[in-house]
DNA sequence: ATATGGTATGAAATGCGTTTCAGAGCAAGA
DNA sequence: TCTTGCTCTGAAACGCATTTCATACCATAT
């Protein structure tokens, strides 16, 4: 494979300004560029990835912390990220944490001893003065709503859209609301249930503790809750699911258990999984791929500190 | 960052003895050899990737010709790909070729100009000679049943796996079978065929050219497939459907318009897609993240030619 | 006593770009 | 005429680990 020097050589010019005609430097003659240009056509020259990095203290390491990849939420957002790092060519170092936040300190120190060149924190443990405190070593980038001078954020406005979705079954004729979450504390379910609360005061509906189901991370989760909702005396007409994979559940519970969707209860999920679109579940669109990306793209940006919020989008389909 | 050189300073030993410890070579005496292990420990030493790939005359670049990343058989594919990629800390460079034999070229040549390490080609447009004239610049693997010398190759037995699933529709009851796939031509398409015929030929059953359902690639597919299937005078009472997509929307047409299934129509998949597992789809699971893996693994052995046969397994749900 | 070969070690070259530094040429301003 | 300040160019240093080569020591084998 040619090199560098041999673009030079052929060019009868200096390696240096090789490098400038490569890197788009001016201080170039035309007629030195061309001579360049042609030389890296006749010779197929191609940059060393490996040598540009070395060069520029790089490591093409990217650190994930995440707390499970194994749950969709997290697995749209990996595929996003993992999408972009192939486009930038990096790689991700993945830290699964299961929320332990001395792994999460692992992390940081593998920014501070330059073993990554950033960091992305899906899911935060430590409290906010730790991870502040490791700035001075790399880009950190969180995926949380938090507007802070040293570490990018990337976030959805969670509480909105779950106000979204409480509208739009209230708009259908629904009072008897409940709704479906994965953990039942962490920032983003609180807004939830904030928000949940927030919209049954503007109809001055109420609800029952059973009709809020925790726990619901997987299909099988959903099949659980068809069979609670069941055994309910007062069940509500509608759930609001933070999952497609949990609403796929329900709705495939619900179809055997001659339960009818939407009429007797109907289904709202999150994310607009495929799963959503096979199942012809009324969903809530999160751009979790368009986040995963922007995460890489700020963690990458070691030059200013980004803050990027994403909306969402309610998908119409029929289960609601 | 500590880099080789701090590490041999504080272990008073050359960076060759480091080196030599970091390589697990011989002749380093076991003092010397904990010198810099402790040396190490103690200034957080990490190697520079990019410096040894660097040295190696590695570009961790792996070529995948690729026809399109949107179908689900090759977006598996793909997924085991990214996964050991990013294992092994490489970057695919994808080449889509939309079988386009030039484009398959451009990526040979890339191999050898030594622009990537080595090549993976998905589904095959050129002739077999022109790829072995290239493996002489970097390991190469097909993905199909081809015993050379030269290129490694990873397989499914494509052929097994459509006589196994009529095998299955038939000890059902049936005898009228029908099937969709992808492409018309092609050697897995050829020999899906050809295993149809056979199984049908052992029970002196017929087949109408109708119940052959062609360009089965995406749910939107499968609707379509209904539509015809409901115009037929004679229908069959089964579908073998070469896709788990496909079948999804068959199976949702099918809800839509009141045909019962499996009673009136038994629907077999395949590749075990999650959408299968979400619609209670029987289904002929083919280890396609696995051979994706398994290809990126040969692809970056340069010094042996492997060839990897998968199997498949048949996975019984609702649907037959 | 001498040749032979394995063990152990380090200096230096190598892989390939980027960046710093020094200097030359030239035009505008004092 | 003499600064001052671009514009343009290339030599050399640098980033980090691997690998080749040279050398020295020691123990067998002859």
């Amino acid at each position: 494979m040619a090199n560098i020097k041999d673009v030079a050589r052929y060019a009868n010019v200096s390696v240096t300004t090789v490098s400038r005609v490569l890197n788009g430097h001016p201080y170039v003659t035309n007629e030195k560029r061309e001579a360049v240009e042609e030389a890296m056509e006749a010779l197929h020259y191609r940059q060393n990835m490996n040598a540009i990095h070395l060069s520029k203290g790089k490591t093409r390491l990217l650190g994930v912390v995440i707390p499970f990849v194994d749950h969709p939420y997290f697995s749209l957002l990996l595929n996003g990220m993992s999408k972009e790092a192939l486009h930038q060519e990096h790689t991700l170092v993945l830290i699964q944490t299961n929320y332990d936040a001395m792994k999460e300190v692992e992390a940081l120190e593998m920014l501070k001893y330059k073993q990554i060149d950033g960091l992305v924190i899906a899911s935060r443990s430590n409290t906010w003065d730790v991870v502040e405190e490791y700035t001075a070593f790399g880009p950190i980038v969180v995926c949380e709503d938090r507007s802070s001078e040293v570490v990018s954020s990337v976030s959805i406005r969670h509480y909105d859209a779950f106000y979204e979705g409480m509208k739009h079954l209230i708009k259908k004729g629904h009072q008897k609301i409940g709704f479906c979450i994965g953990r039942k504390t962490g920032t983003n379910s609180n807004l939830r249930y904030q928000a949940y609360r927030d919209a049954l005061h503007t109809i001055q509906a109420t609800y029952k503790e059973d009709w809020i189901f925790t726990n619901c991370l997987s299909i099988e989760d959903g099949e659980r809750v068809v069979e609670e909702y069941q055994s309910l005396v007062e069940k509500p007409t509608a759930l609001l699911v933070t999952s497609d994979q949990v609403a796929a559940g329900i709705r495939m519970e619900c179809q055997k258990r001659n339960i009818d969707v939407p009429e007797e209860l109907a289904i709202l999920g999150f994310d607009n999984h495929p799963l959503a679109r096979a199942l012809d579940l009324s969903t809530i669109e999160l751009p979790l791929h368009e986040v995963g990306r922007k995460l890489v793209i700020s963690a990458l940006n070691d030059n200013e500190t980004i803050h990027t919020q994403y909306g969402f989008s309610l998908i119409e389909r029929g289960s609601v």
